[in-house]
DNA sequence: ACGCTGATTTACCCACCCGC
DNA sequence: GCGGGTGGGTAAATCAGCGT
């Protein structure tokens, strides 16, 4: 059933029915009671090929992902995913999810873009230099980027404060009498990973501690790659006393790499998690974890930013920073005073 | 005759197909 | 190769009917 279909059943036309189920003033109440009933009565939805087509928008709003194996399994993703898609439900909007090839990534983002498929774009995973959110910006696509990156002009963001999270980390940790700290970092060209090494290595600075660069090791964003960084550490004539991991990933890697080695995290060697880890995949230890609060609230937080950016709110005024916050387990009470 | 309300008409959106 | 029609819907302009 469309529109000219249901005008001709209650002896409209076709505009009178579109302003009866839009909510316009100048119908009758009368009219857009009987039109509403009508509508309801025959499940007639818009046909949002059309509306496209006389609108100029979709009404959706799409998120390009080059979606790893773990990626729908994490329950952070989901609540992420489940916050944006309640707000933007109460906006009208629908979110698509885009799944896209690892290797090229942005010709999905030219193709979305060009063909006018979606009327913004949600970015997460931002890198240090982005050619993404270049892109868009180049070509002023509306935009909201989860996580930050280098660019001149200002641009919509959601993120939280890495480099305070592994800041407030290193600190505990010095605080423990700990000065051999190792760092297990994502690949360094994502941004998040930059500014949680520079926490890092800002908070050692300070405290006058030299970071050895053995110490710091990059690349990990699996259990995989997590494990290979920690046997790596651990080889090493003089291992580190204590370890900060930059992802929730390569964490679990890093349990199974002490765990080979019978080292126990809290007892041989201190451990503290960016992101943390779920009780029931530590083993029942309570690990140490820089947390990052309510995903969920995160992700109602980049679906408000988008809407006020399609709303051509000024881009400057819509970045949103988000405060980490420290939850002690027991994974890093190994105490060197 | 006039203004107001509520409805209809007209024009247009964009890509594609069809016929000349 | 070009112009015109098509699809479903909406915005703006226009019209009809009513009460005063």
């Amino acid at each position: 059933m469309n529109l000219r279909e249901l005008a001709l059943l209650l002896n409209l036309s076709p505009t009178t029915v579109s302003r009866a189920l839009n909510g316009f003033s100048d119908v009758s109440e009368k009219t857009r009671q009987r039109v509403t009933a009508a509508a309801e009565r025959h499940g007639y939805q818009p046909n949002s090929t059309a509306r496209k087509l006389a609108l100029g928008r979709t009404d959706c709003v799409g998120m390009i992902y080059p979606l790893q194996p773990n990626d729908l399994n994490d329950p952070v993703f989901h609540a992420i995913v489940g916050g944006m898609t309640d707000q933007f439900n109460d906006a009208g909007i629908d979110l698509m999810l885009i799944s896209a090839d690892n290797h090229n990534e942005l010709q999905t983002y030219q193709r979305i873009t060009a063909g006018h498929r979606v009327d913004g774009l949600i970015v997460a995973r931002t890198c240090v230099f982005d050619e993404r959110l270049r892109y868009l910006q180049s070509c002023q696509f509306p935009f909201v980027a989860h996580g930050r990156s280098q660019m001149d002009t200002p641009y919509p963001w959601f993120d939280y404060d890495n480099d305070a999270g592994t800041r407030a980390a290193v600190e505990r940790l010095l605080a423990l009498g700990h000065k051999r700290i190792a760092l297990i970092s994502a690949p360094l060209a994502l941004n998040f990973a930059m500014q949680r090494k520079q926490g890092f290595v800002a908070a050692m600075q300070a405290a006058g501690v030299t970071v050895e660069a053995s110490l710091l090791q990059e690349g990990a964003l699996t259990a995989q790659m997590g494990e290979a960084l920690m046997h790596r550490l651990l080889k090493q004539s003089l291992r580190p006393t204590a370890v900060v991991v930059d992802n929730n990933l390569a964490a679990m890697g890093v349990l199974a790499a002490l765990r080979q080695a019978e080292l126990r995290a809290g007892t041989d060697i201190s451990l503290i998690v960016f992101g943390g880890v779920a009780p029931e995949l530590a083993m029942g230890q309570n690990i140490t974890a820089i947390r990052q609060p309510d995903p969920r609230e995160a992700g109602v937080t980049l679906a408000s930013l988008m809407l006020a950016r399609l709303r051509g709110e000024d881009t400057a005024s819509l970045q949103v920073l988000w405060p980490t916050l420290l939850q002690p387990g027991t994974s890093d009470q190994v105490c060197l005073v």
